[in-house]
DNA sequence: TTATTCAATGTAGTATACAAACTGTACACT
DNA sequence: AGTGTACAGTTTGTATACTACATTGAATAA
């Protein structure tokens, strides 16, 4: 297979793309949960060996965004919705912790990474792309989770909101991807709050923040029924 | 190298054996923080080749405990002490929620988990053994964190416990791993209020028993000079 | 003596080769 | 017909081979 032939980096690059590319495919639904990844296959995807395969696909693996069945393969990892008042829990803790810390311990360097990724997000808005629109939110609360300088809140703040991208995929494509602007006020008002060092009001908006999210989201699988998007098992669900 | 030739599982069984062995001797700092692994020696311990080992390695970097200098060599991820004061903080808020979850949400079955390991961890303190008092500590607090019925929740605090197990490792060392029996009246306190499914109570015992780790280590740390302790860099630190 | 270049060496990243385990199908036997 | 076994195909797990990067140290020049 033409060794030696390569585009982008020549070395320690390839692991690193075939994570990238496939993280973010997992966490947009283009690979859909439970669907089976073959590592050969991949590997001539990308016009590599097996090796740097393997090593993204354990990355994934250690990251929980994939499941790796012993000796048969590894697929992707279901998204258990029955456990989603698991996660608003742990959001809504995080959340409310990294979003006060971050008022009190913001810089003014902070301040403007999480402008700018509010930026995208609107910019998003505007464009109505829903796409754009997820992954400037989880920008903008890591960006928050950052500002709260404390890696090990910060580390798992992020490994959440990465979960919640697809849960907000779910979500949005089940709409047709129609961006709702209800979402448009509150980031705002956080960051408000963040910017006066008002740890309390930044801490309650947090808190509602993830409740607004948790009570949308759950609305939707009140209106369809459960079975009907559990995700866990089949490709071809949904 | 006598292929075939192994001792327990023929198969998936060795990445898994080298990863178990390098995570506990790395936790108990039998491996320096700083020290450097090759692939190949370690691979020539186990009588494996460097793809079983490389694989335990890229799970240990994604889990944070060894850093991956890129084309270099991977090391056993230093301790920043600097940053013990974050690390408290996110075992406390940590901590509290779990262990009140876990007031909350207890099965039975829980409980005699819990109050094994907690029987685990009298013995080694009878046995004035450090080693094992440090994990039965940590399978304590693990198993509480199981009681809570949160997996977001209990795999951050496992990830912190884990990281406390070096922590309390030189703690102890630093002691000549004498037994400081002072730990020993908090836990059985914690599991009355687990059993009792007292909340508040549960939340206020486990935020103290945070307090009370961070404020020995804090001690501690003040009566050595910061800078004789600090295994960031070199192999031979400490 | 000190700085710089370059070759030599070692180790990580990748490719390939081989072995074991699982899957499914076909066929035989009851 | 139903069940069990054999065999082929597919895919993971591990071993080995190869390549490139990085560090080291010696040789040479200033």
């Amino acid at each position: 297979m033409a060794a030696g032939e390569n585009g982008s980096k020549s070395r320690g690059g390839g692991a690193r793309k075939v994570y990238n590319a496939l993280r973010t495919e997992i966490l947009t639904l283009v690979l859909e949960p439970g669907e089976l990844l073959d590592e050969a296959r991949i590997g001539e995807r990308f016009g590599l060996s097996r090796s740097p395969v393997r090593e993204a696909l354990i990355r994934l693996s250690s990251e929980g965004l994939v499941t790796t069945l012993p000796n048969k393969s590894t697929q992707v990892a279901p998204l258990q919705i029955e456990d989603f008042p698991q996660y608003l829990d742990a959001l809504d803790l995080l959340q409310r912790a990294v979003t006060r810390l971050a008022a009190k311990q913001r810089r003014d360097a902070d301040l403007v990474i999480i402008k700018s990724a509010q930026g995208a997000f609107e910019d998003a808005l505007g464009r109505r792309d829903a796409l754009a629109m997820i992954e400037a939110n989880r920008d903008f609360h890591v960006a928050i989770g950052e500002a709260a300088r404390n890696r090990y809140l910060a580390d798992s703040y992020a490994r959440i909101l990465d979960e919640g991208r697809r849960i907000l995929r779910i979500y949005f494509r089940s709409y047709g991807d129609a961006v709702h602007p209800e979402f448009a006020d509150e980031h705002p008002r956080i960051i408000a709050a963040i910017e006066a060092r008002d740890e309390d009001l930044a801490e309650r908006l947090a808190h509602a923040h993830a409740r607004q999210m948790g009570e949308r989201f759950l609305q939707y699988l009140r209106s369809r029924h459960t079975a009907d998007i559990s995700v866990a098992g089949g490709v071809d669900a949904v």
